[in-house]
DNA sequence: AACTAATTGACAGTCACTGTCATAAACAAC
DNA sequence: GTTGTTTATGACAGTGACTGTCAATTAGTT
């Protein structure tokens, strides 16, 4: 008479888990917002958290992870994926991009601003970024060849999705004495003009 | 009476600081390739160019600094305002690049392709190469405007510069399972393709 | 030769991160 | 329920990168 559901219910283990991963992230975010990334010890975290120093990176291999971990570009490659073939790759990766972003919940794009922030802001975690960059440049070059019908390994292809990680980092990264102007237009906004321009032929 | 070169000399000093600097490097590079680079500690490099601990960090800030410290990018950028003033950005940069490639000695090339070979492989240094690109993004887009006669935190100037640094990443990247191919080619001649094929509009 | 400023080494300390082991809780069978 | 198995957890000890301070040395200067 069990009849439980077999794929619906995560079982309370993985329930709990998955409590325990959101305190950490939660806790963690919440006191680099308050006093810094720097100045946050791990075990500031763990103790804020109710969970011990060796917990969390069994939770996240390293501190920097807390922030890193977006699963966003999976969301953004379903668009990718959901875009009229006769597109161009790069018009075809900003309309999935904008698709991506709007469906987005507002307590989402807030975490997504605060992870963004920090990534741009803390040294540690900005170079960090670069191996997301460089899967991400993976991930969209894999779903641009399915899309095409080539290989995902071809020249081409990755040479695309690498112009697009570029100038998506061209538009994210701060600048010299930019921080008065970024903080002016959306960042999204920036990213969808970036994209408009690769479109157009980089014209100057 | 004195009337020392005034410039010239660099003075004893100076020299002697150079000589250190360089013997740290160089027994590092060893270190990493006959050990590896996490298997390599500080102490172990200062003890083998017979310096303190403490003075290695007075030289480089950190362990991944004694790889990440290339200044071929100011050749590139020396390069770049020399290509004459109607090619477009793209085309210039690939000259440019051709020619600072083509400027290198043997030993130099060998040093680049040794430090580059470590920023592929070891995921620290290739995350920490990300702030060196974002910092290429912006000698290239200063280089661009100063020859555009535009603002350097000029939108279009920077995605460009963005664009450029993309490809090239593209390029150089390890791939998933890419190893052999990159083998087979040379990692200049895939830039110069890359920077070629953007400049062409990326078509696929 | 004497004075000043820079370079260095020794030392102690912090913190991210790793590995191991024993305990406790969740799941699966009976 | 009661058992046995798996899995999450915490306590602990250790490594290594990096920081700060202080005293001794050494190069440059008068």
């Amino acid at each position: 008479m069990k009849e439980a559901p077999a794929v619906q219910r995560p079982g309370l283990r993985e329930r709990k888990k998955a409590r325990t991963r959101a305190a950490i992230r939660e806790h963690a975010l919440r006191l680099f917002r308050e006093q810094g990334y720097d100045a946050t010890t791990v075990d500031q975290i763990a103790e804020a958290a109710d969970v011990s120093p060796s917990t969390f990176f069994r939770y996240f291999p390293t501190k920097e992870d807390v922030v890193l971990l977006d699963e966003f570009d999976v969301l953004a490659v379903g668009a990718f994926e959901a875009q009229s073939a006769d597109l161009s790759p790069v018009a075809a990766f900003r309309a999935a991009a904008r698709a991506a972003f709007s469906s987005l919940g507002e307590d989402e794009l807030a975490r997504l601003r605060e992870t963004a922030e920090l990534t741009l802001t803390v040294p540690e975690i900005r170079a960090r970024a670069m191996d997301e960059f460089a899967r991400t440049i993976g991930v969209i070059a894999q779903a641009a060849a399915r899309r095409s019908g080539r290989d995902p390994n071809d020249f081409a292809v990755r040479n695309v999705a690498g112009a697009i990680v570029g100038v998506i980092m061209a538009a994210t990264m701060p600048w010299s004495d930019w921080a008065e102007e970024a903080a002016g237009s959306d960042m999204l906004d920036r990213i969808d003009a970036a994209l408009a321009h690769l479109e157009a032929g980089l014209p100057l």
